[in-house]
DNA sequence: GATGAGATCCTC
DNA sequence: AGGATCTCATCA
């Protein structure tokens, strides 16, 4: 079933990113059906994250869709070049989002393997929030799409992750963000091969 | 108008 | 270790 709306409008983000853990997000682009399970996500607390984009209340027309309503996506270019896909939480005017790092991929592998151009399956098709924008087919035109909508959405299988299977640990790649560099908002599945390497 | 850095990944 | 090369913040 697919997640309402009502999941995502929730306060604590932190929570959230950990049920997001066994959760199956879905494209449809091109007309192609592609997805797979959640295995990794970072959660950005909004206003008061140092890391987060909507860092004292920062807002740019990048940034100003994390101030919707929760329920959406955030799609934004890194380093010139990658996508990563966002899930953006809360109620209005609170700028929560969740990243979502790497899938175990489930349906469309041989389009995600044409879009990534590699030749067989292997761990790093989708673990990493970059080459998993690629393999699923997401870019800008899925700038705050609707996730209860048809071209992005999430579903739940009740496949339910333990919080013994849980691992914490620092977020990736935001030494920038001062102590809150050190916050373990970042969620995976222990043991699971399609988590992204740590660096 | 210029510069510097970033929620990454691949290749050497 | 370094390169790709878009968007934004800061400074002039």
């Amino acid at each position: 079933m697919k997640l309402p709306k009502s999941f995502y409008t929730r306060p604590d983000v932190v929570q959230l990113a950990q049920e997001l853990l066994g959760k199956y997000v879905y494209t449809c682009v091109d007309g192609i059906l592609t997805g797979g399970m959640i295995v990794e996500t970072e959660a950005y607390s909004g206003q008061n994250d140092k890391a987060c984009h909507a860092h004292l209340n920062r807002r740019t027309k990048r940034t100003e869709i994390m101030y919707h309503e929760g329920g959406i996506a955030y799609v934004y270019l890194v380093y010139g070049i990658y996508h990563l896909f966002n899930i953006i939480t809360n109620t209005e005017g609170n700028a929560d989002a969740v990243l979502v790092r790497a899938i175990e991929p489930e349906v469309g592998v041989e389009e995600m393997l044409l879009r990534r151009g590699m030749a067989s399956i292997k761990p790093n098709l989708t673990a990493g929030p970059g080459v998993l924008s690629i393999a699923l087919g997401i870019d800008k035109k899925l700038y705050g799409a609707d996730l209860t909508g048809s071209a992005v959405w999430l579903e739940d299988k009740n496949t339910n992750i333990p919080s013994a299977s849980i691992a914490t640990g620092p977020r990736i790649g935001i030494d920038y963000a001062e102590e809150d560099a050190l916050l373990p908002w970042r969620f995976w599945v222990k043991g699971n091969k399609w988590v992204s390497k740590k660096k």
